[in-house]
DNA sequence: AAACGAGGCGCC
DNA sequence: AAAGGGCGCCTCGTTT
């Protein structure tokens, strides 16, 4: 069974059955309190909750005490069947849909960025969207029409990928669908949950770096000392975070310089380059995850971040302040369990290669991949033990780059592998589309590069059109050969997420606190922690048959029960 | 004063 | 020894 609903204003809303292709299944209910509403029907029933944008609702009702199982995200799901028809640039916003449903002008897609807080489906500065009844019809009519659209396989998506990257593998777009609505509750969960942060070991991990906390708009100590120091290993005084002048300082010291990159500055002698690489590191970290990041971000005892489930091409999620992605490593140290509880930390282990014996079906890959140490295994299969060599290929094969020989050995020992993904960069080459093993599709070139290839595709191209025209070429051979591995991973991790977070029980028990790529965290009573270990497990090779079916490729999870995220790894 | 691109670096 | 995809966010320095 699936609800269909829509929220009004002070708590209210409307709510109607439906069935599971859209049509409704029973009469309009008018809910004064709608998280109320929802929380009784979710208690009789676990429904799939059909509503236009997670991110907008759901917080409210998280914040009423109500949770749900399962849901159908229309503005998720409109951004994948629009993606899969190669419709990338149009928006997929709930009211996009409607218009375009109906025939109507779509609204225009790079406004109105989700509000926190606010419901935006009642902003009515958003054009064409009436309040009550016949919102809850259009909610009920968008659904109806994705549905239609994932039945009929959009953008030609169905069937078991080949060689040539064309998706959709087991579960398909359905599955995809499914999975990124789930994602998008346990983003909103984990939101409302924080993820645990000691504000006072954070505090101690900068004092210790960069000395005591300076006023507002001063720089540390460590840091003003670093760059006096600098100035006096020039002979003059100079910023350090000005690429310029650090240019400048070196060019006159008789040492002219590419860029002020670490690694560029690690090939160099001169006594001012350690006192630079620290400064960076330090400089960057007091910028970025400072004492100012810490009164921003971490609140009770909570760092919580805004995460945005799909904000990335390729399926993964990105995150709207707060760079809740990038946490340094040192300042995990702040990550602890509450008093009684603990973390327990699950990271998939060399989860690319994987996904790519998966996909590719070569058979050596996978037998590599079946166990353990897959560079290990691929060492001792193909470059005589080198592990390094070995990765150091497999590496290139899935982002690109010229590794010379070491491609010649991983064609020859790998070739399914190997076609599968410079089949992929061929298709991007041509400015092709690329899909996930579930479906997800990537973007089409840019007008810039059909413009720049065109160009040198027309009467007498001159050379720099001509260079122009295949750089363009080769990044983008370069973005799809990563996409189909990247896109598929994510589809892997998003469905691992999904299944976890079926195994857990909410706030007062398990939780996810932290979803990271390819890394997931629970939060536990220290007693549930075996179970939770157990459940990981389950949910690992769960998403291994959902996403890539009967395949011998193994995804090891790396698990540790932790007091301190820090310690996991 | 605000907006923007470039350079740079953190994470996966 | 070897090489590079995706992000977010900082500062600088220039443009608007």
């Amino acid at each position: 069974m699936r609800i269909a609903v829509v929220e009004g204003a002070d708590g209210s809303g409307l709510l109607q059955a439906i069935a599971e292709d859209g049509t409704p299944a029973g009469p309009v209910e008018r809910a004064a309190d709608l998280a109320a509403a929802v929380g009784r029907r979710e208690a009789a029933g676990r429904p799939r909750w059909v509503w236009a944008a997670t991110g907008e609702l759901y917080p409210r009702l998280l914040a009423a005490g109500v949770r749900v199982d399962r849901c159908h995200d229309l503005a998720l799901t409109e951004g994948i069947l629009l993606a899969a028809d190669g419709r990338w640039g149009e928006p997929r916003s709930f009211p996009a849909a409607w218009a375009r449903l109906e025939g109507r002008p779509v609204p225009d897609g790079t406004a109105p960025a989700p509000r926190p807080g606010q419901p935006a489906l009642f902003d009515h500065d958003l054009p064409g969207l009436p309040d009550g009844p016949e919102l809850l019809a259009a909610t009920v009519a968008v659904h109806a029409g994705q549905q239609r659209r994932l039945a009929a396989g959009a953008g030609g998506v169905r069937g078991t990928a080949g060689v040539v990257p064309r998706g959709a593998g087991p579960g398909g777009l359905g599955l995809l669908v499914a999975a990124e609505s789930a994602g998008a509750l346990a983003a909103a969960e984990m939101a409302a949950a924080g993820l645990p942060w000691r504000p006072e070991v954070h505090d101690a991990v900068l004092t210790e770096l960069l000395g005591p906390r300076p006023r507002p708009g001063a720089a540390p100590g460590r840091l003003r000392d670093l760059t006096e120091r600098i100035g006096a290993a020039f002979g003059q005084p100079l910023n350090p975070d000005s690429p310029a002048q650090v240019l400048r300082a070196f060019a006159a010291a008789g040492t002219p310089l590419p860029s002020t990159r670490s690694q560029v500055l690690r090939g160099v002698d001169h006594p001012a380059v350690p006192l630079l690489l620290a400064y960076k590191e330090l400089s960057r970290l007091h910028a970025a995850y400072g004492w100012s990041w810490l009164d921003t971000w971490v609140a009770g005892g909570r760092f919580r971040p805004e995460y945005v489930p799909g904000g990335v091409v390729s399926g993964r999620w990105a995150t709207r302040g707060g760079g809740a992605l990038q946490i340094p490593h040192a300042l995990r140290r702040a990550v602890v369990a509450d008093p009684g509880w603990t973390l327990v930390v699950a990271d998939a282990s060399q989860l690319e290669p994987r996904v790519l014996a998966a996909l590719s079906g070569d058979v050596g890959l996978a037998r590599a991949a079946a166990g353990g140490d897959l560079y290990a295994a691929l060492a001792a299969d193909a470059f005589g033990g080198d592990r390094a060599r070995a990765k150091t290929a497999l590496l290139a094969a899935m982002y690109g780059g010229d590794v010379g020989q070491l491609m010649t050995v991983l064609r020859r020992r790998f070739p399914a592998a190997v076609d599968y993904v410079e089949a992929a960069a061929r298709t991007g080459e041509d400015g092709g589309l690329v899909r996930s093993i579930l479906g997800r599709t990537s973007p089409p070139p840019s007008q810039g590069w059909l413009t720049a290839v065109d160009r040198a595709g027309g009467p007498d191209p001159d050379a720099a059109e001509g260079a122009r025209a295949r750089r363009a070429a080769r990044d983008r051979g370069r973005f799809t050969r990563n996409f189909v591995v990247q896109a598929s991973a994510a589809d892997w991790a998003l469905v691992l997420l999904a299944a976890v977070r079926r195994h857990l029980t909410g706030p007062n028990g398990p939780h996810l606190v932290f979803f990271q790529h390819d890394e997931v965290v629970v939060h536990c009573p220290r007693e549930e922690a075996d179970r939770v270990v157990a459940a990981l497990s389950d949910a690992a090779e769960e998403s291994r048959r959902l996403v890539f079916g009967d395949t011998a490729v193994r995804f090891p999870l790396a698990v540790a029960v932790v007091d301190c995220y820090a310690d996991a790894k």
